[in-house]
DNA sequence: GGAATATGTGAGCATATATTCAAATGAAGG
DNA sequence: CCTTCATTTGAATATATGCTCACATATTCC
């Protein structure tokens, strides 16, 4: 017989459960998944690294990113959901900027992982 | 005349120019949101999330989310990519860790955030 | 060596997602 | 009002990705 998941010979009950109960609500989890994933593509870490040294519109943005604006939008947009940034109007122009400090402090701290 | 990106009118040249200078290198960016896709999973970051608590082996791992060791395994190939797990044999057994505290100060981050 | 078990891996499929394109919305100015 | 321009949005498409299945590898025990 071969099953694909484990016999129970080698699951580390004891550890296993005293885990199971620490455990955030599948919800929970869910959640911070979703958040990660706003961060995990490049066009939205370009976004958010350029407003974490300045606010900037949608068009500034395309400029430096060197992309359409409306796949800026549609990228600033999934930023939103998550509350990552936020804007104000200014005029025709919408000016973005990181939502809070702490979103900064993630970004620096993503940063020195990556340095090693 | 119709361009999808902007036509200079809007662009604060100043300040893109001022952040186009500040902004890490593109490899840099690209290899940052490698690592923050590898955290935007809701199986990865179950995996992160129960071995925050104690170091696990593939089984019960896959036992505790209810899911082929398979499966876990392949998710743990990319967590190792980004360095973000390690792990020891110990007989049939590879008990997984995370690979430094950094990583548990992220994701109690992303909680922070994501409860507001 | 051979059986049993835990883990790793490659191919395939089904779903998710990033960008483009076309069009709509909204604000400023003539 | 009409034009212009910044932004947003919906549909379509091409690519990326997570899981399954089958199989390979590795280790322990007999």
């Amino acid at each position: 017989m071969r099953l694909d998941t484990c016999q129970g010979v080698c699951v580390h009950t004891e550890v296993v459960d005293a885990v199971n109960k620490k455990m955030e609500s599948e919800e929970m989890l869910f959640q911070l998944a979703d958040f990660f994933k706003a961060l995990g593509d490049s066009t939205r870490i370009r976004i958010l690294h350029a407003l974490s040294f300045s606010e900037l519109c949608v068009c500034d943005l395309a400029s430096l990113l060197n992309m359409s604006s409306s796949a800026v939008s549609h990228q600033l947009r999934v930023l939103r959901g998550q509350k990552i940034v936020k804007y104000r109007k200014d005029g025709k122009n919408a000016i973005y900027s990181l939502d809070d400090a702490h979103v900064a402090t993630l970004l620096e701290q993503g940063l020195e992982h990556v340095n090693e």
